[in-house]
DNA sequence: TTGTACGCGTTATCAA
DNA sequence: TTGATAACGCGTACAA
């Protein structure tokens, strides 16, 4: 088993200083040609690599990011990822990850574990949890300690740092306007409790659109679902809740679902009562995921480009990481967040018409 | 914008010298209760927290582990994932990811990336490439500088590294044999080219499955897909191949899936010809995902628990980590590493009778 | 009870 | 052309 070599062990082997080969490594032609050569060569040999937390200690930067996310098995979370890593990986980053599983509690600490040094910045997506409970010392303090952060899809408006969006509103309008344009009279939206951002935004694009149509609005074919349905776990109780919700408004004929998992859910209790989709009810969910691809029939659903955002997300980052390499030197600007907004694409299948 | 605070600050602010302060923080009670208590006020105050990196380059170990996977967007692995980092957590560890998507190349480098210094041990599973090239000195190379590997799903027998398996033959026999016993008499197998270790060792289980059953294994009935077309952004092909695959087996009543994908295409062919599952064709698939939940008829398939998975992987991981602190006290003893079989569960559900 | 010195692995500066 | 020294932040053995 050989171990790791270090420049202090190739200096003793070859007899000259630690300093000669580290010079030596980087090239520097301070060093003679003839010491050069033997020392890259050792270094060869012994598959020489300098030590990725030695750098990071002496250059105060790990050149790694941390990702703090609810969920990492839920497919929107998963291709932000992976976008984030395709960038993070191609500037040379590496990728931290930490979940919260939508508990407050575990971002807090995920956040202080990582803000202790393992990492340059941020790019996170706040928990349900933390959103209800609207607590956000934790960001705000890491904000403070000078650590940046790049928020996106569930952020809050007041924080200072850079975010990355899906148009929800917008989205969410053209889903609805597809569905009245088809014909739909009473459209029904099933979405979360309003303190989940993108739920209370899509909730508004719907109001918009139905509105922009002279369409009065219905609440009681408005669905709000609590937090405790909105996991794998409780399948049973989501299709149970939109089956009562069904029951009480059997004039459906359009449902606009903000999830994935909400809209396929939808589509089963639709077909319990042996209605048609789309000749019946037509159904358009949000996001692009494995579902909408492969449920019968096909999910017609917005997408919110995930992976882009995860991309966008890291390059907002990394930029900022090494601006500020600059502006140490030029001392304190003005600091200039940006919010990115990621358009949204309706996508059509087979459940509209 | 307050600076993360450091012991040499609080040391010159409070006029001691850095090991009081250390010592201080650490309730050594060789310093005075007097000078503790002002110096714990104080880094109360200022939020000090020790920073990672200068004690993981202390301590030489960073109480990180490496994570490397051919794909993040995919349910298993995603799981195994939530799995580690479950247990890696509750341990005080951190996880770092890097993908390999499937590429050699992008596998040996981002092993070589973690691998000096930034981590303490690895879990992975191999890229697809890396098992057609059957190049796996990468693997041998960091085990040999004395940086753990744990293994899980897609493994080499040959390294030598604690291993988490599925019991992929005992489980794909089950399901063939549910079939059988079901009355199916001509079932087909929807598999992966034999490199692929999962691959090979289902279609073994399905031959074993038959012959056990006396029935002669009929190699029109096998289909083994090639590695391009088994992602998202191949879908009408994979369809396509498959769709090949049926017309030339029209007698067909039972097919066995080595994953979810292939399953749930196959069903969507099977309706094209407007076959009834499972009156007239039965289906299971492997790996427990949203897909075979949600897909109609629901899909019965073998469970492979991947959550379970990750968490025995982190256990090993960690036990070997710690155990490791130890032996080099006691000096080297026989290396000795465990194969772990996660036992598989056949999940029924509505394609099957 | 407090402080000094050293080492973890690296690089940069300055001296020889 | 080479080497000694300091520094990154921390903990600890040893000295005062």
């Amino acid at each position: 088993m050989k171990r790791k070599v270090t420049l202090k062990q190739i200096a003793r082997e070859l007899d000259v200083s630690i300093s000669t080969v580290s010079k030596a490594l980087r090239h520097s032609k301070e060093i003679s040609e003839d010491t050069r050569e033997k020392v890259q060569a050792f270094a060869k040999l012994y598959n020489y690599r300098p030590n990725n937390i030695a750098l990071s200690l002496k250059n105060r930067k790990t050149k790694t990011i941390g990702i703090i996310i609810p969920e990492i098995v839920h497919h929107f979370f998963s291709k932000v990822i992976r976008g984030i890593e395709l960038i993070a990986n191609s500037r040379g980053y590496n990728v931290i990850i930490g979940l919260s599983n939508e508990s407050f509690t575990k971002e807090v600490i995920n956040m202080e574990m990582l803000a202790n040094g393992s990492i340059d910045g941020f790019i996170l997506s706040i928990s349900k949890e933390t959103l209800l409970q609207q607590d956000f010392h934790h960001f705000n303090e890491t904000i403070n300690q000078g650590m940046p952060i790049v928020m996106f899809d569930r952020v809050i408006e007041e924080i200072n740092c850079d975010k990355v969006i899906v148009d929800d509103l917008k989205g969410s309008k053209k889903a609805v306007e597809k569905l009245i344009s088809n014909g739909c009279k009473n459209i029904a939206i099933i979405t979360t409790k309003d303190y989940v951002s993108v739920g209370r935004l899509r909730t508004q694009g719907y109001l918009e659109a139905l509105q922009e149509n002279k369409i009065s609005a219905n609440k009681s074919l408005i669905l709000k679902i609590d937090v405790e349905l909105d996991s794998e776990d409780h399948l049973e109780d989501l299709e149970n809740e939109i089956e009562q919700f069904f029951k009480k408004n059997k004039n459906i004929d359009g449902i606009f679902a903000v999830n994935e998992l909400y809209a396929v859910t939808a589509m089963k209790v639709v077909r319990k009562y042996d209605l048609k989709i789309p000749d019946n009810i037509q159904v358009i969910g949000f996001t692009d995921g494995v579902l909408s691809k492969h449920s019968r029939p096909g999910l017609t659903t917005v997408s919110q480009h995930a992976q882009e955002m995860g991309e966008k997300a890291a390059e907002l980052l990394i930029e900022r990481l090494e601006l500020e390499v600059e502006k140490e030197e030029y001392g304190e600007e003005e600091e200039h967040y940006q919010t990115v907004v990621i358009e949204t694409e309706l996508i059509e299948r087979d459940s509209t018409k």
